[in-house]
DNA sequence: CAAAAAACTGACAGTCATGTCAGCTATTTG
DNA sequence: CAAATAGCTGACATGACTGTCAGTTTTTTG
């Protein structure tokens, strides 16, 4: 009896996987057009060409699947910044980054809005996660900008600041788009455009923090 | 009888403005903790100290509601930009305006949430602004900083994007204000840290495009 | 190929929200 | 103070959505 009830742990088959990719596929994109509320299961289905009792086979409740979604996110994104070291240049390092940063909100605009999104609106479902994880991570990194600073390798900034400043220009990108791509005239960005907004940011934050451009 | 169907057009007592201004109060912070799907006319009710079908005697639908708001918010926060002109030092000009809507993300942050909101799910409510009041304006102001430029005052960075950092990075502290609040360890930012943001983000930047700090 | 497991679905119950309207009450005004 | 206007509200019609469950179909496996 304890064991049927488990059974469902098992995550087999073929079938299972395509399927779940597919909704979770299709969930990200509804999620992120309408914020969690308005979202449908209804019409995450109609995306994912399933049916809608289908989807709630797979993922119990429409919060079950906006939460695998959401820590999909944040793990994807802490990567990229969690292999910076002190050992590092600060040039190339924060460069780097911010190119990395800013090609993510390229390729992953939709996690970067259901982000968005979750904070603007209080992060209801990662309080946890804020009031844990968070900031322990950010700590070890501002810690590893202060060692710069303490090295005499850039100027005395804030290192909480500068990396809230690298996120908000750059995942500005993915959550304005609309706004950014409606300034500029065009009705998408092209693959030169983000490059350009890459090298505009790292010019300016590098410079403003006392640091040359590496050459490339 | 075309008459009759004018008379509402005629916004008179002080009942009616008193009302209306503290059902628009209710409304910002419902919106901005919900979003426009999640926020229910009834929770601005209960907010207001008012029932919900007098709510919809002042506004006809919640989209009505979300707009009036809506609107107000761009008015208010294009002022600031709006008189920045080619004649100013844009040190000073730049400074200021950073300075300015850093307290504007402190005194204003529903306004803030509810705009950036609105953009990240499609700005469905906005598609009218950004085809053809947005775009002028803000050719505009890029043509201010384009002439500092030409006029040798500053580095010829992209005006287009210089803006969307000072945007970015300034609402930032509006809308991330949770993970802000929770990277720092504060339960809320003070007078003094909106200043220290300010200060950091002016050191940055100007340096950052070739620009000296001005002296206070 | 038959039994077991996984995948699927139609029908249902329950909840919550919006918007309307007729008729009520309070306030203003001549 | 009475007529006119403004403000208010209960009741109702309507629709959308979530989540459950029993029972069916498909797939896997021994």
């Amino acid at each position: 009896m304890a064991k049927d009830s488990r059974a469902k742990v098992y995550k087999s088959g073929r079938i299972r996987l395509d399927n779940e990719a597919q909704i979770l596929r299709s969930a990200e994109q509804e999620f992120a057009e309408h914020g969690f509320q308005g979202a449908s299961i209804n019409s995450i289905a109609k995306r994912a060409g399933i049916p809608r009792t289908n989807v709630h086979y797979y993922f119990n409740s429409k919060l079950d699947l906006y939460m695998a979604i959401l820590t999909g996110v944040i793990e994807l994104w802490n990567d990229a910044f969690s292999r910076i070291t002190a050992d590092d240049d600060p040039a190339e390092a924060l460069g780097a980054y911010i190119h990395a940063k800013v090609m993510y909100s390229r390729s992953n605009p939709h996690a970067s809005k259901i982000f968005a999104s979750e904070i603007i609106h209080g992060a209801p479902n990662l309080s946890v996660y804020f009031k844990k994880e968070f900031r322990p991570w950010f700590n070890a990194k501002a810690g590893v900008i202060q060692a710069w600073i303490e090295q005499g390798k850039m100027d005395a900034v804030d290192p909480y600041y500068l990396i809230f400043l690298i996120w908000s220009a750059t995942q500005h990108y993915a959550d304005f788009n609309l706004q950014v791509c409606a300034g500029l005239g065009k009705s998408k960005l092209t693959s030169n455009d983000y490059e350009d907004v890459s090298d505009n940011l790292t010019r300016i934050i590098l410079k403003g923090c006392g640091l040359k451009l590496p050459d490339k």
